[in-house]
RNA sequence: GGGCCGCUAGCUCAAUUGGCAGAGCAACUGACUCUUAAUCAGUAGGUUUCGGGUUCGAGUCCCGGGCGGCUCACCA
């Protein structure tokens, strides 16, 4: 028999034991009149206004159990924290003491009692009563060093937050980033819409999809990949102002910086446009850090970074000169502007096509130095299909990416909403792949989303739109270097 | 997909040139009326990730598999 084996079977026979005495090892309620946090403000305020303490009944997970003799010391938690149970062993009822005696750590009990402090001041309960609420039959890890094994806390979540409380804070800081979007939006005119997941095409960005199947319709459906050509039919119905946060999947590997499944708020706008977009961006994220974090300047790493607005601005054919060394405005196809990046020495995959080289520019010279909020504008319409051009210039589109700690966490445009030249974009983007520019990736779209550009065609205002990686935000905000730790439960393998 | 690294008791970690697999916590038995990483005495606990190979002898060396981490590639 494993040790772990022994020790479940060690505690089934408690299990046993406490169910021949009568007892319900996992009774269907509990008495409880405080949580920890309210037990310990009750005791503070009976202290300041001198009141007799009153007894109460607090709930929790055994986390500690110190014997001494004839007292005991056991530090109970709950989701709003601790609380030290105070036992005098020869105060307790028979029943209490039995269970005492079969107490193990990872157990749920209930306890009952005045709300004092000992002699060295901790707050704690003097009870003189314990319940089992539920039997733990697993060992806990050890409480010095918590749970550490990267692999383990990922697969069993559940052991990582009961180990470790300050993985908890990031995930209440993660619902509070997602909460504070909402309100934002939700106070500006937006409405919060959901649509589907499963789609016959996926579009709005460029990615390998995931593909399930229907049974009952017979057909292939793509989980999507963006939520954006949904909810542009939406600004052409007649909502002004709309957003989803919601789950998008693309098909591809997995660093600290992706996950297969993440988290995208994306709205848009009538009658707005990227500069519009832009001070929203600011205003939004910057409140929401300041909200959250409880400063504009936050910690990232070995950085400061500081999300005061107004932001940094930078031109990217600018930023690029400065930084690359190279204006790609004077290699206005993909062979000339390949030719004059082979000639300063740049590696990159001879297969892209123009937008993809700009793209490695960018994310190679560029990227890197940008660590407090920054806003990218005006880029080439060869890696914008659905941005709106900038009037009189056929080579840059209304668009912007918001950077900081390094990332790409927001990404805008004036919205295109000429169909013809929409179709004419696509039917680009497709030939482009057909002639093998990106051979490797032919499983991406492949298909254009007429009916999205039917409802162009019936018209849509002038719009902009915005795209915000939250998980990459909640990254920053509670300064995580790798999308796991900000991802409850992050893509694994099946092990075995 | 490539490269590098890791996997030893439930947890956190040791193990010298290839030479008897160990400690702390957790568990079990006992002592202890103010502990909070309680302390003290004792007990038990191992297919060293899996499968091969070399060797008198493998946690350690070699080959292959699994899972994970970092990194590169990929990624509008």
């Amino acid at each position: 028999m494993s040790l772990v084996e022994r020790i479940a079977q060690q505690r089934l026979d408690k299990l046993t034991e406490l169910r021949s005495r009568g007892i319900d090892p996992y009774p269907p309620r509990c008495k409880r009149s405080h949580t920890n946090a309210e037990a310990v403000a009750l005791l503070l305020k009976q202290e300041q206004e001198s009141i007799e303490p009153v007894e109460v009944s607090v709930a929790g997970r055994v986390i500690a159990n110190r014997d001494i003799g004839k007292l005991a010391f056991i530090n109970l938690a709950d989701g709003s924290g601790k609380i030290q149970l105070f036992i005098n062993k020869s105060l307790l009822s028979p029943d209490s003491s039995a269970l005492l005696k079969d107490l193990d750590i990872g157990d749920f009990i209930g306890a009952s009692g005045k709300v004092i402090r000992t002699r060295t001041g901790e707050p704690s309960i003097g009870a003189g009563e314990i319940t089992l609420l539920s039997k733990s039959l697993q060992p806990l890890p050890e409480k010095w060093h918590g749970l550490q094994d990267t692999e383990k806390r990922y697969r069993q979540r559940y052991v990582d937050l009961i180990a470790n409380p300050e993985v908890k804070e990031i995930f209440r800081k993660r619902s509070r980033v997602v909460t504070g979007i909402r309100s934002y939006l939700d106070s500006h005119d937006f409405l919060e819409v959901e649509t589907p997941v499963l789609q016959p095409s996926a579009g709005g960005a460029l990615a390998r999809p995931f593909i399930t199947h229907h049974n009952a319709l017979d057909c292939d459906f793509y989980l999507r990949i963006a939520l954006e050509l949904h909810l542009k039919r939406l600004i052409v119905g007649g909502f002004d102002g709309v957003y989803e946060i919601g789950r998008v999947f693309r098909n591809e590997g997995i660093d600290t910086k992706h996950n297969p499944e993440f988290t995208m708020m994306e709205c848009y706008k009538a009658y707005a446009d990227y500069n519009d977009i832009m001070r929203l961006v600011e205003n939004m994220i910057s409140t929401v850090v300041k909200d959250v974090a409880g400063d504009y300047k936050i910690p990232f790493g070995d950085d400061i970074l500081d999300f005061t607005p107004p932001w940094k601005r930078i031109d990217l054919r600018q930023a690029v000169i400065d930084m690359a060394g190279i204006d790609y405005d004077k290699f206005p196809d993909t062979a000339s502007l390949a030719a004059e990046m082979r000639g300063k020495g740049i590696q990159f995959d001879p297969s892209r096509d123009r937008g993809r080289l700009i793209d490695d520019l960018l994310s190679t010279f560029v990227e890197p130095t940008l660590k407090n909020p920054t806003f990218m504008v005006n880029y080439p319409i060869d890696m914008s299909p659905l941005a709106k051009n900038r009037p009189g210039d056929a080579h840059t589109v209304e668009r912007f990416e918001a950077y900081a700690g390094c990332m790409e966490i927001a990404n805008a445009f004036s919205e295109l909403n000429d169909p013809e030249e929409q179709e004419r974009r696509f039917a680009g983007q497709l030939s482009n792949r057909s002639q093998g520019a990106c051979s490797a990736r032919d499983e991406e779209t492949e298909t254009i989303d007429e009916d999205f550009i039917t409802a162009l065609e019936y018209g849509m205002p002038p719009t902009g739109g915005l795209g915000v990686g939250i998980d990459r935000l909640v990254m920053l905000i509670t300064n995580q270097q790798s999308i796991r730790e900000v991802i409850l439960f992050p893509a694994l393998k099946e092990k075995e």
